[in-house]
DNA sequence: TTTGACACTCGCAGGGGGCGAGTGCTAACA
DNA sequence: TGTTAGCACTCGCCCCCTGCGAGTGTCAAA
């Protein structure tokens, strides 16, 4: 059975009450509401009947209802409205995209901390990649007699160093030709694949041993490497009511402690839509399933990644979504104009 | 009044039993112990005593004592049994040198995470800077068309890169003396002038808006990194017993929020001694005033940083120092062998 | 269908009492 | 003078009880 349209009403009020004031909303209170013209047993009825559908839970017998998850599914469906950011929201998310100079990382990272002062919630991150990154670029720069620094551009936009120590000193005119060997044989070779490179250039014979371990060196840099996830303002979500109890902290530091998991369940999820909202038990990852994401895909030119906030399930859900919207947009912007591929 | 032989021993067996078990020691516990061969009674009369003299405190009165940051103070400077690392964690910590290819960054991370898991306390640590960091070289790399890559390499092993968009192509020969002229004039130039230097070389004169933008980007790029600051394990500081309460974290996030500034009174604090443990209220930041800090420094030719773990006052301190002393010696030797400065 | 009235449920805060761990003190003893 | 047994005392903790109040469900009347 579909709500009619004086319990949407009051599921919104209830939603918003219980959002803000983070307290069970009762009969009362509502029927304090002036819009709703109706006395408490009245509304008494509803809840009973909206209990029984499922859009609301009572904590216990004689405390009032709160949402449950697809109460607040159907609030962000069809009743929330779309709160517009306000200026100074909007002009903190495009600031963090003055700042960051055109590197995607940085961009990303900034983007993340905007979101997580503007909604005071966690926010999460992820650099575009379809299926996995490949390195587009390698450059070889001697930093010292004995010591070479490889710079690796990966198309995602991220850019990974390793220092190698050599066993002798090279003039720049070998740098030089091993970079570029390096870079010809690695070019838009994914980074799982790196370590296993060979390069059979009779040129490069004296050189055999330093460049196999270059690219091992290389290799294992573009793996290890996690800078594509970002995660920022984890603390803030110790601020919630919710996670007072510090038991009830415990599923995030799980979350934290596995994010790359859990970062690889929500790309999954995320290639699938452009922004979505899943709330408490609808997360895919068990480590969420007491709080809500909201997360939006950005993208440019055939590649996408995702920004999104972690939060209670008791959400802002208009404020968050309309800042994380506004996150992904302004990223696929800033995308757009760097010559990534 | 000094502590009699009788008294250390008391006091030794309170400490390694309220670190171990978290409950307050009380008369009969201690009198059980076989080595004191003394009844209860004498050993209360020796409590009052210790208690009036500030090593103990009761938490109510019908508790048994605890350490108060006193007696911390006086087991660590003369009670504590230096415990060697088992085989397995010195392992863990020369394995953490291992992986990071001679980048102190990474080494640095890696050093954390290893210290992490040997003694579960939340672990910090800062790269090497005798004042501030200064550039070591700069390198100009050619992206694409319009994009350059700058890799600054700092002299305290970091390594910062910034991207910059160029308003039109340039061929090679440009970019290798722009960065060449670059290089020359951000040498050995701290991070926090980086951006007040111009260049007036006459050569240079077609390129002079493109070089002061670029100084811009840089010297923006290299205040801005907190690269040279390690945070791992935040997560673990929750599972101390003290922390259950979520008020009691509440000093704790705030210290992870101001991070920068804690990080400069404990840079401070490490400058005048080798290995340092701050228990309690003799820590000079007011967030850190319930928990205790176990750093020690690391150098090498006259640059020194530290690392470090935070945990309860209660702690583990025999494990925590012999870890922590042993990850700034491995961390000493791996720098010993970088060409940095 | 709505409403006022009313009995009912249940969490919560506050008070009282028993329990037990641990103390301080005292008097006796080596 | 140091050590010990004994004992009264303190005080946090737990459990139970109670009263309160917020909020509910239901029913009969409008």
């Amino acid at each position: 059975m579909e709500l009619d349209r004086r319990k949407q009403r009051l599921l919104q009020v209830i939603v918003e009450s219980y959002v803000q004031r983070a307290e069970p909303v009762g009969s009362h209170f509502l029927a304090s509401q002036p819009e709703l013209g109706v006395r408490s047993a009245t509304i008494r009825n509803e809840l009973a009947e909206m209990t029984d559908l499922g859009y609301l839970r009572q904590p216990h017998t004689s405390a009032g209802r709160i949402p449950s998850d697809q109460g607040y599914r159907f609030y962000v469906d069809h009743l929330m409205a779309w709160e517009r950011l306000s200026a100074g929201e909007a002009r903190t998310l495009r600031t963090a995209n003055r700042v960051s100079e055109g590197d995607l990382e940085q961009l990303l990272v900034q983007t993340c901390r905007a979101l997580t002062s503007i909604t005071r919630y966690t926010s999460v991150g992820a650099l575009p990649a379809n299926e996995e990154p490949s390195i587009r670029q390698v450059h070889l720069v001697q930093v010292a007699d004995r010591r070479l620094l490889a710079v690796v551009v990966l198309d995602n936009g991220q850019v990974v160093h390793r220092f190698y120590e050599l066993t002798r000193p090279l003039v720049p005119r070998e740098v030089t030709m091993i970079s570029n060997a390096l870079d010809q044989a690695l070019r838009e070779v994914s980074v799982k694949r790196a370590s296993s490179v060979s390069i059979t250039d009779d040129e490069m014979n004296p050189y055999q041993d330093m460049v196999r371990a270059l690219i091992g060196v290389i290799g294992r840099g573009v793996v290890q490497e996690d800078g594509d996830l970002v995660l920022e303002g984890a603390s803030h979500i110790l601020e919630q009511p919710e996670f007072r109890e510090a038991n009830k902290v415990e599923p995030l530091v799980r979350f934290l402690e596995a994010r790359r998991s859990a970062f690889e369940t929500l790309r999954r999820m995320m290639s699938e839509s452009h922004i979505r909202v899943s709330i408490g038990q609808e997360n895919p990852h068990e480590a969420m399933q007491e709080v809500s994401l909201i997360a939006a895909r950005y993208e440019a030119a055939g590649r996408f990644g995702w920004v999104g906030v972690l939060g209670p399930t008791r959400m802002h859900y208009d404020q968050a979504v309309s800042a994380v919207r506004y996150a992904a947009q302004v990223l696929s912007e800033s995308m757009a104009r760097l010559p990534l591929g």
